[in-house]
DNA sequence: ATTCTCTGCGAGAGCGCTCTCTCAGCCAAC
DNA sequence: GTTGGCTGAGAGAGCGCTCTCGCAGAGAAT
């Protein structure tokens, strides 16, 4: 058994497909008797307009790629900011409507896909989560004339117009909290340098530091909360006497607040420690973490509304503040 | 500027689309050489098929969708579960070259959303993630006649083929485990009742615990870190003697950690604690939890394997076998 | 030489929908 | 009574693809 058409429904009302069309699509130039006796076929015959067939004819999908563009390591690690972000988007997107294409290419042969898939036309936008430096996929989606608009900074040559947090912002405020509470020897563990979210908060780090013109000593992690472990071993290594860590992610400092434990230096007494993001972990840690809150709801919003209203493609990019949230590590 | 179609590239190659579209279909009844000669004009043209047109014949659309019901409690709290599976499911749906619609309804007007969607063919079939017992939304789907696989038992009246982790025997497994340590009065953490990991795991839980003679003694929460904390208070009223908890997710009891190390406990010497999921977190609590490992990639692989086999409406589940994995918590 | 397979390509219908164009019918205006 | 505008419905052409069917031509069998 077949699912009904169009031609069924029109049958059945003893109407035209054109008119069945249009009362499905809410045209306003059908009469209103009309429209109940077509409304009622529908209803009885349980149709459901078949979308290929529409999108073959419209050139539109009603679907937005959401590309997520992370390699295995951090995949494999959990990290709840990615859930966050994913979820906030897809709320958004369902909100006006719009389908949700999970991309998350881990080779290139996955991101040959992702590009072949998008220049098929089968989404109408393309949303770029978590970009790396090197990746050339972002210039391959904006060459296929599709809307492109990345969540945070893009950090490659292609530059499509995007929404982020104010990340060296937010930075700064933690490196001037941590100054504010009397710390002397502030030291950071970054991100991923070829992550723009890495990239600006070290330079927020940085540039408060130099600012009050203190030295500034920096570990690299890759956002996970064994790359902060180990970056904090090596922070401490460096530098015995430090009495403060800003990392750039909350799973990262969590990681180093595990390290800090087994050195058995006292947090905060011995060091205070700041993270990044406020996911619900760090209101679990011991201590509580204070840490920077990004307004991830906002930026989904903001992402898909650009989507949503054909945004240009050389539009200015939208940047968010972020909030100090005061916990018990500092 | 058009993409181009099959008719371009029949008239670059000098064939008919017949041709062109057994070329680009891998069909083996063609002349080498007039393949060659067509994929030169594919690769010329930059040519990509259009997929609603090949579906509107196909009836089929390549792409499976990903159904997550969550109350927005648990969507806002940042459960590394969730994003695991869906990480490990999306992976391996890539693999076998489909596409992942993501849809997480948030209220009523969403599942109909999803039912409408499902319904009108945009998926070749559906995986049901995190179902709630209230929940109509999977009766409703089977209904569509779309292939339906549950991850995790299904609890509600519809029953769709699942695959699922070993639940019970898990939670035995670190009950057992608790009793080996010589712990007398073991509690748990259920999560909510009416999930069935969480009916599974409190099973386990109880079984073990009378077939030893043991009293059982429990609380629920709804697997989240907050619910966790509360439900350890709770239980720590009703015994203050408890030496030992089962928490039925890393989460709570990580959330239970937090309010032994309040109430003053120390963990283990005075009470054990075990959580399960084995999320990445586990590893890096103070102390390190023990937890019981689900098989995560082999249910995701299994799933994708079901939908693509085309399984039968009422297949047999397929149950994997836990971990216990043994850290400094217990 | 004739018939009979068999291989490989082209012709053409049709998937279900939208949308333009046309036209019937009605009322107002002259 | 005729014309003109206007509203609302139908006819029909495609959107780009797949797939069945038919047919040409090569080679094998008689």
């Amino acid at each position: 058994m077949r699912r009904p058409t169009l031609e069924a429904v029109a049958a059945r009302a003893g109407v035209s497909r054109a008119t069945v069309s249009r009362v499905v699509n809410g045209s306003d130039t059908v009469n209103p008797e009309i429209r109940a006796t077509v409304l009622r076929a529908v209803e009885e015959l349980g149709y459901v307009p078949n979308s290929a067939a529409r999108s073959l004819v419209t050139q539109r999908t009603g679907s937005i790629g959401l590309v997520v563009s992370e390699p295995p390591a951090r995949v494999f690690s959990d990290d709840p900011f990615f859930s966050q972000v994913i979820r906030t988007v897809s709320q958004e997107l369902e909100a006006v409507d719009r389908q949700v294409v999970l991309m998350m290419p881990s080779s290139p042969a996955g991101q040959a896909r992702v590009e072949r898939y998008v220049a098929g036309g089968h989404v109408d936008g393309v949303i770029l989560l978590s970009q790396h430096g090197a990746d050339p996929l972002p210039a391959a989606l904006l060459r296929t004339g599709v809307p492109v608009v990345s969540h945070g900074r893009p950090v490659s040559t292609a530059r499509p117009p995007y929404c982020d947090a104010d990340n060296t912002g937010g930075a700064r405020a933690a490196v001037q909290h941590l100054l504010s509470r009397g710390r002397r020897r502030i030291a950071t563990i970054s991100g991923p340098p070829d992550m723009s979210a890495a990239l600006d908060r070290l330079a927020g780090y940085r540039e408060l530091l130099s600012d009050s013109g203190r030295r500034s000593l920096a570990a690299i992690g890759d956002f996970t909360r064994e790359s902060g472990a180990a970056a904090m071993s090596q922070l401490l290594e460096d530098d015995p006497d430090l009495d403060a860590v800003f990392a750039a992610s909350d799973l990262m400092a969590i990681g180093a607040l595990y390290t800090l434990r087994k050195s058995g230096r006292r947090v905060p007494e011995d060091v205070a420690v700041v993270g990044f993001d406020d996911i619900d972990a760090a209101r679990f840690t011991d201590p509580p973490l204070t840490t920077v809150r990004q307004p991830i709801a906002e930026v989904a919003k903001t992402i898909v509304q650009m989507l949503v209203d054909g945004v240009d493609d050389k539009a200015d990019p939208v940047i968010f503040p972020t909030d100090l949230i005061v916990r018990d590590s500092t």
